[in-house]
DNA sequence: ATTGTGTTGTAAATCGGTTTACCGGCATCT
DNA sequence: AGATGCCGGTAAACCGATTTACAACACAAT
């Protein structure tokens, strides 16, 4: 465990000053080849790697972006993750990651390593609804960008998917089957992703002739969707295609549905949004609204880029989504 | 987007020298109240915190922490890196996400940030064999901890799940169900994790009188499971309970059983590892060892905490796995 | 001979902390 | 009175880079 060569050594062993090297691997300075060469020498012989923190601190950035997100388990942010660190390195970065468990203290935690410079950029995802201190503390810092849900009056670069569209696909995809008497489980009630997903399926069905009776809110959890859809079924027992906001309600619903012994397609059909779990492997596999979290992630992290760049960016960038037709919605005779 | 303030003009404001608000802060000097409260005080009003590059470059280190996966997505690793986060982060460290893609340079590139300072240390999960040079990285450097799968003549602390034991539950769960002809899906053949799963398979199904007639190995994949099931039902029909070393492999095992119309359970007997997709939802449930992740990240950190405050530690801990039944295995008349 | 114009560099300040070595003054002990 | 110890605090070096400002030299043009 010796101590790692500094740029002292790299620079004393070519016989130049510290300077010289540092503005030639900078690049602000063209040396002719042999000293170039000398340079190249020293570094090879004594495997320099600069420290990073010496850079951070001396050119005032990281090269490090952080992601935060509500749960890092969460197949929908897991990808998000993977995808966003797939971005992030390939344009030079390194991820921080962060998970707030969607409590605002860590929120406002990690937005304040962000003011210390600790990191270069957040993108930052959360999922729940905002009392005006989070839209306060984001735009006391300029770097930050919004996916997947917005929170009201946030003054950043935002990107989400195109829930309108993808509640229209659903509806179109059951209504074109015949289902003519819908129903929407859905997250939280005051959300974006929520308001925008039921919007697009009623919207649609209503083009169709079809309605949406029953919309249910509460928790992106597999909790809410078992019982959203307990709920539905003794209340509404004549509904034939439910559109579920989220794979973890999806994953509710089925325990309902199981119990009840309720086949799915059959008895009822659903439609799910994310397509981030297996769906491709239940019985019968579940037609989904699929979000492009790689698309998703190459806006965020550009749009990051840029704003940490200092250019002034398009104010929000929409994702579309894509229809992935499975076997959980059946024809309705 | 002010400068933030320094540590400058902390002292500044307190009538203080740098010197004595940075050792009072850190503890190594002891104020009469009065002054303390006139660092506090404007610590307060300037909103101050302490620049966390500048400190990594003097303190040496930067608590900060990476992970190294092979991939993000992928539900283990997901709950692995959530688990990790929880656990760094609660001893006040960050976690830096780094993910190798299972390649070679990728992964000698992270070690390499190692080496500078980057991070304090690097919790590895790797899953493929080999050559050496991997093992010639980590020796460079010495606060790695390895987790999930070995490398061979690595030597640092590790953290494994306990194999063979997961391996005897499963085997132990499908004879006590009768089953006598039992086989095995596993991962890459040199693998540890696929090695061990197999040995405590086989062993305990010997004690019941059973045989594992069959092992496949191949990749962690979908596609293998798919595959490997295929293979296995064509030439040992015989066969009556399967054991499938990870979820990804039951995906792909599922997706052959539904093709040919097997039901899971009455046709064929499944138990899997790992139990991190939602297998409680499938049709039937499906029964497996659970890996304790979080006991996996606890061990993990801890080991590497130790490593880098300089502690001799045990070179390897094995956490416990758990049989989660299910109704996958059905009793064999 | 003087002036200019590149070329090839370097000295020194700076980023924002931590840490070592020390200092002056007061109380206590002998 | 002199030695001892403690309290409250500071000056200055240091971590390892980047960056600004400038210097020495060669060579050509005037």
């Amino acid at each position: 465990m010796a101590k790692p060569p500094s740029l002292q050594d790299v620079a004393r062993t070519a016989g130049l000053s510290p300077a010289t090297v540092s503005r030639y691997l900078n690049g602000s300075l063209s040396l002719p080849p042999e000293t170039a060469g000398r340079i190249d020498h020293a570094i090879e012989t004594l495997n320099y790697q600069p420290n990073p923190h010496a850079r951070s601190l001396s050119r005032g950035r990281s090269d490090t972006i952080g992601l935060l997100v509500p749960e890092i388990d969460n197949p929908f942010f897991a990808r998000l993750a993977a995808a966003v660190e797939r971005e992030a390195s390939a344009a030079g970065l390194s991820l921080m990651l962060y998970s707030s468990l969607n409590r605002k203290e860590r929120e406002l935690h990690y937005l304040e390593r962000l003011r210390r410079n600790f990191v270069d950029g957040l993108i930052f995802a959360t999922n729940h609804v905002d009392d005006g201190e989070l839209t306060a503390a984001i735009g006391r810092s300029s770097n930050v960008v919004l996916v997947d849900e917005d929170i009201d009056g946030v003054d950043a670069p935002k990107v989400f998917s195109d829930n309108v569209a993808g509640g229209r696909l659903a509806a179109r995809n059951m209504t074109s089957a015949g289902h003519r008497n819908l129903a929407f489980i859905g997250g939280p009630e005051g959300i974006m992703s929520s308001r925008e997903r039921l919007a697009g399926f009623r919207e649609e069905a209503a083009m169709a002739g079809a309605e949406v009776t029953v919309a249910l809110f509460g928790a992106y959890s597999i909790h809410h969707g078992r019982d959203a859809l307990r709920q539905l079924l003794d209340w509404h027992p004549d509904v034939t295609g439910v559109f579920v906001a989220s794979d973890e309600l999806l994953f509710g619903a089925l325990e309902t549905l199981r119990d009840r012994k309720i086949p799915m397609g059959g008895g009822l059909s659903l439609v799910t949004f994310d397509d981030a779990g297996p769906l491709a492997f239940l019985d019968p596999p579940v037609t989904a609204i699929r979000q492009d979290v790689a698309g998703l992630a190459r806006e965020a992290v550009s749009a990051l880029r840029g704003r940490i760049a200092g250019i002034e960016d398009p104010p929000v960038a929409r994702v579309p989504v894509e229809l992935v037709e499975r076997r959980s919605v059946s024809p309705l005779v």
